[in-house]
RNA sequence: GAGCGCGUAGCUCAGGGGGAGAGCGCUUGCUUGACGCGCAAGAGGUCGCAGGUUCAAAUCCUGCCGCGCUCACCA
């Protein structure tokens, strides 16, 4: 057995052992309780990340912990088509050849864009299985395989006869680059600096001559070329005689109406508000409580049109310039402040994205928002932790009719045709061959498709054969836990939640555990821009798939991003080194085959056989594992991870192991078989424990632990082939011994005094040093006793048990109930060691006062619990009596120093 | 503008009404028969600031300061 752990031995093969043996495979006739977890699709086009290794790494955790506690549990996975960044990425690619997507025509580059799916749709899924995620690739899916497809059809069909999905002309986002509509959580909004523009119209009066100006404030100058009335509150006085009047639109000689409307605001720019309602969704709503007519200005390039007179073909930026300029020359611009607004930008390629009168099919959603809100206030789905609720209740009660069409080639074909002849639309699940209205045969399908995340919004059913009804819904559906990040909230989980229950009848999962983002060391987002990407892929060749595993584990608090940072993940592949040594250690101690002796109820020591320390070491073990277990029920990943790290590093290795060396080079038989019994049976169950934050390692070691002949079971009973399929470690009672527990705790104590000690007198580490150790009372003296060969060894002191002889010229150290003295002849820096004293006596002095008066405060012996006065009365007694030994412990200094 | 989260050791973070914790870093010592990716012993903190509630506040409440995020059509 190698020194050192090396992950890029073991990984692959433990991979292809738990993929060959069919391990992650879910059963649709087992009896067992179902677990069920749909992955969060991975971009098709997309790289591992460290958002999914994270992601990945904790739905991993639960699958595996839910596999040991033997449920029939199924992770599956699959991929997302994600229309717009895919389509984004081929159009990229192909430029570089120097094609267009348009020289290609639809057909084609649909073609293209299904190879570069094959791809790297392959390479994600790698990616996910070198992270170790234990899912049922049998159930492999795809938004836009088949299946799926019918899957979307058939919801479209359904919600467009229900009434809930309609198609009409309104305001949508559009970007002008992607030259697609967008959904209103597809824009970012970014503080940008802008400039606000103030402009003069010119005022008609009654006889058509000009009669002075009113003056609007403006961002987007270039839009009043698409004007059609200026607006103002009907309350405002400087306003008032104006209602009713025209301007004379400049530049364009358009007579426009000055009209009354509440919604302008009287503080706001001049008060006077010009109207663009084909660019301007404010100016929508009020050109249509005015019945004011829409002028577009702009093709969906973002190019001023035909409407624009002679600013046609100017890009809108340009002509925005311009038409500042001609204002100026004019002598009708009346000032630029600097103005700092928020732009909405396209999510995907940061274009600022233009407000467009279009043609586009909406879902109508608050019908499906409201059943969604009830189940979460009803608990029916949980969201985890707490707070995401108010988030998710504060969009859902204001949610907004969702446009779900999008004019790009890459995703799912609208299932509508459109009828030449009379006008109708036929909605259909299957290709009709006439309209439904008036029967002709002529008829054109919809060119647009679908937003990406209305098929997302199918997956947890979807998945499972949907709209049939398979045994797999039957089963794994709700799903238990959705496992995500909150950035996608909004864009999926609540239309998850939407679509699942207006289909299914049922929330889609029991639980949403939602997780942190993933940050540099310095607390930002990563990005490639930043170059401040931590590559999942590079950290796993470095240090390992499990070290970096149980370092976003770790660190996987809820309510807080993680930071992750080279150092931290160093510090984790040395915890992964540390349990290699562990095991190297037991390994080295078993000669030979144990030959079956422990692998049936292997583990059948009597409390009376065992020593302090293996009853110490299990009652750590058995707490451990309870702990463990009641944080992965509550989702408190890093707490799981600190408790492993701290058990097998903190307890089974600086102790345990420590304590049992003198056994196991000793000659008794029987001491020897019961403390390798105990080493296995901790180890073994450590690596229980750990396996599903880290399964290679584990899996590793435990075919190890095989091959010297020791077997776990798995929750059916029989011998476990592989840890993952083992049945995960039970908390015992009668493995509970408090006795041996405090007494192991309190030996600790006497030998990290005694270590403590030879450091003052500089001892080198080889040597021995005498203590005096002298008990206050029978019972110290007992553990002393019991003991005395565990505190010589592991402080390599030659011990007195002394109850009346103190030396007279000694360093000391107090523990509870004790007093360890080591004798000295002035060979110390004795004034360092007496600050060292007066330090903590003043110390104890400190708390000794603290404690005092709330001894003698009668409200708190009158109200606080009795337990807790106990408690303090206890203490002040160990207090001041530790006090007492100190100050003892500083006489004898003196002395030293005579 | 509204809402949420976070300020604890030099750094990264746990904890969350009754004796301040971990890892890393730092100091000192170590060819300790598992491991130097290690062992041992240490130093280091008015728990952001100010009030309040309470017998008792790092912990609960209020305000403020700082950092971050989300939502919002505001010219």
């Amino acid at each position: 057995m190698d020194k050192t752990y090396e992950p890029r031995k073991v990984e692959e093969k433990w991979y292809r052992f738990w993929i060959d043996k069919g391990f992650f495979r879910a059963s649709t006739t087992s009896q067992q309780p179902p677990f069920s977890i749909v992955i969060p699709p991975p971009n098709v086009t997309g790289s591992l990340h460290i958002g999914h290794a994270l992601n990945n790494t904790l739905q991993d955790i639960l699958n595996r912990y839910k596999k040991m506690k033997g449920f029939n549990v199924l992770w599956v996975p699959g991929t997302d088509h994600a229309g717009i960044a895919t389509q984004t990425i081929v159009e990229r690619e192909l430029l570089k050849e120097g094609i267009k997507r348009e020289d290609l025509g639809r057909e084609k580059f649909v073609k293209r864009v299904w190879k570069w799916k094959e791809v790297y749709g392959k390479r994600i899924i790698e990616q996910l299985q070198r992270l170790g995620a234990s899912c049922d690739w049998s159930r492999e899916r795809f938004t836009m395989d088949e299946g799926f497809s019918l899957a979307v059809r058939e919801a479209f069909v359904r919600l467009y006869n229900d009434g809930l999905i309609y198609r009409g002309h309104y305001l949508v986002n559009w970007c002008p680059r992607c030259e697609t509509a967008l959904s209103d959580l597809e824009v970012t909004r970014e503080e940008t600096k802008g400039k606000l523009y103030y402009l003069k119209y010119p005022i008609l009066s009654e006889d058509g001559s000009s009669d002075g100006f009113v003056v609007v404030a403006t961002t987007r100058p270039e839009t009043m070329l698409g004007d059609t009335a200026v607006a103002v509150n009907p309350n405002d006085s400087r306003y008032k005689h104006l209602v009713g009047k025209e301007v004379l639109l400049p530049v364009v000689g358009r007579r426009i109406p000055i009209i009354a409307d509440d919604s302008v605001d009287m503080e706001m720019g001049t008060g006077a508000l010009k109207i663009t309602p084909a660019h301007d969704f404010t100016d929508f709503e009020i050109a249509n409580r005015h019945n004011l007519p829409k002028i577009q200005i702009m093709d969906f390039r973002g190019r001023m049109n035909e409407n624009a007179g002679k600013y046609k073909g100017l890009d809108r930026f340009e002509c925005r310039a311009r038409i500042v300029e001609d204002f100026e020359r004019e002598g009708i611009l009346q000032k630029i402040e600097e103005y700092n607004l928020q732009l909405g930008k396209c999510y995907r390629c940061g274009t600022v994205v233009e407000p467009m009168l279009s043609l586009q099919w909406f879902v109508h959603t608050p019908p499906l928002a409201h059943p969604a809100i009830q189940a979460v206030e009803e608990g029916r789905t949980r969201i985890i932790p707490e707070g995401w609720k108010n988030t998710y209740f504060e969009w859902m009660r204001n949610i907004r009719d969702w446009c779900i069409s999008r004019q790009i080639w890459w995703g799912h074909r609208i299932p509508a045709w459109f009828c030449r002849d009379c006008g109708g639309i036929t909605v259909s699940v299957g290709e009709p061959k006439v309209c439904r209205h008036c029967l002709s045969p002529n008829i054109e399908q919809e060119t647009d498709v679908l937003d990406t995340w209305f098929s997302s919004a199918l997956w947890p059913f979807g998945v499972f054969g949907w709209p049939e009804q398979t045994q797999e819904l039957r089963i794994f559906y709700p799903t238990s836990v959705l496992v995500t990040s909150f950035d996608i909230l909004f864009f999926w989980v609540a239309r998850m939640m939407m679509m699942g229950i207006r289909f299914m009848g049922d929330v889609p999962f029991r639980d949403v555990y939602i997780h942190a983002l993933v940050r540099d060391e310095k607390g930002e987002k990563m990005s490639k821009t930043k170059g401040n990407v931590i590559d999942p892929l590079d950290i796993m060749d470095e240090y390992g798939a499990d070290a970096l595993r149980f370092s976003l584990t770790a660190l996987a608090a809820q309510g807080r991003d993680i930071r992750l940072s080279l150092p931290i993940i160093e510090g984790y592949r040395n915890f992964m080194n540390k349990i290699w040594n562990a095991s190297r250690f037991v390994f080295l101690n078993i000669d030979g085959k144990l030959r079956g002796e422990y692998s049936d109820s292997w583990f059948s020591f009597k409390s009376e056989e065992l020593s302090v320390a293996d009853k110490w070491i299990l009652t750590r073990l058995n707490r451990v594992i309870r702990e463990v277990e009641e944080s992965l029920e509550k989702y408190e990943f890093d707490k799981v991870a600190r408790l492993i790290y701290q058990f097998i590093w903190g307890d089974f290795c600086d102790w345990y192991i420590e304590l049992v060396k003198p056994v196991l080079s000793g000659n008794n038989t029987g001491a020897i078989k019961r403390t390798q019994a105990v080493l296995i049976k901790v180890l073994a169950s450590s690596l229980q424990l750990l396996h599903p934050i880290a399964p290679f390692i584990t899996e590793e070691l435990y075919s190890r632990l095989r091959g010297i002949g020791f077997t776990l079971k798995t929750p059916g009973g029989e011998d476990a082939e592989s840890i993952a399929v083992s049945s995960y470690p039970v908390f015992k009672e009668n493995e509970i011994f408090e006795d041996a527990h405090q007494e192991i705790e309190f030996i600790k104590q006497v030998i990290v005094g005694i270590r403590n000690l030879r450091a003052v007198v500089r001892a080198h580490p080889s040597s021995k040093v005498d203590v005096i150790l002298v008990p206050d009372n029978e019972a110290v003296l007992e553990r002393i006793k019991r003991n005395s060969d565990h505190i010589a060894n592991l402080s390599r002191a030659s011990v007195i048990i002394s109850q009346h002889e103190k030396p007279k010229k000694a360093i000391a150290q107090v523990v509870e109930g004790l007093q360890i003295f080591l004798p000295v002849e002035g060979l110390i820096d004795v004034d360092r060691e007496m600050e060292r004293i007066k330090r903590e006596i003043s110390k104890l002095i400190k708390d000794l006062e603290v404690s005092q008066k709330k001894l003698s405060n009668r409200d708190f012996l009158e109200r606080a619990p009795e337990d807790v006065v106990e408690k303090e009365r206890e203490k002040f007694e160990e207090l001041s009596q530790k006090k007492r030994k100190m100050e003892e412990v500083l006489e004898k200094l003196k002395e030293v120093g005579t």
